[in-house]
DNA sequence: CGGGATCCCTTGCGATACTG
DNA sequence: CAGTATCGCAAGGGATCCCG
């Protein structure tokens, strides 16, 4: 049954699985969600994303704002001031997204012990 | 790969990206949802599935295997003839996660010719 | 302050060959 | 048929330094 239905061409994925590996091919990599969350609603300054964050590098921060923004996920607005000034917000589209992303969550939540048992039950042998 | 139990604390992410970042850890890699897909509702053979996901290798197939059946997302029953027989199938924790999924699916289709119309305009510069 | 450039290590993944 | 073993490349990502 392939209620997870594709529309576009989307290279070798099996019929279904398209749409939601294009999604992923976006924000499953490892700061993406994290930004979005931490920069929702915005708008917020990128030292103050950094600090929300632990961990990320000035790099990947950078790097991954820009993927963002390349996908409309996030608008960038740079004020021209001395010391500089650039504050990111979400789009309304990537508001959606975090509706969306709310369902994951959900189930992870609900099946996290379950998750936890099988590891538990596999890892013993 | 991630050896922590599935019951610890997701570190670094801020609150609320938690459990996304979770699940993404789990099926955010290349193959996890085309086999998925192609699993439903099962049981489906090893060589089937092959032949269902275009591209992949047997070694990637056999890795992604594993870590989906140990988180309870497949289930794995081998049969002792010659030659061997292997069947896949999707535990019900599975099928909800593809109901979760579409969630996403249905974003993704929405928002596709936008993410494609924001990424031209970004390229253009 | 908000990056870019460079270096380098680690991980994911593909190709190929072998096996019970 | 359903894997396992080994190799090697390339992408992901961290650390550090520099710069307007």
């Amino acid at each position: 049954m392939d209620f997870l239905s594709a529309g576009a061409s989307c290279g070798s994925a099996p019929a279904g699985a398209c749409s939601v590996q294009d999604v992923l091919d976006r924000i499953g990599n490892k700061w993406s969600v994290s930004i979005l969350v931490a920069a929702a609603p915005g708008p917020i300054r990128f030292s103050a994303l950094e600090r929300a964050i632990p961990g990320i590098s000035r790099r990947m921060l950078t790097l991954t704002l820009r993927n963002l923004e390349r996908d409309g996920l996030l608008l960038r607005t740079s004020y021209p001031t001395v010391p500089p000034r650039v504050e990111y917000s979400i789009t309304p589209m990537a508001v959606e997204l975090q509706s969306a992303l709310l369902t994951l969550t959900t189930w992870a939540e609900r099946h996290q012990a379950d998750i936890a048992a099988a590891r538990a039950r596999y890892d013993e042998r």
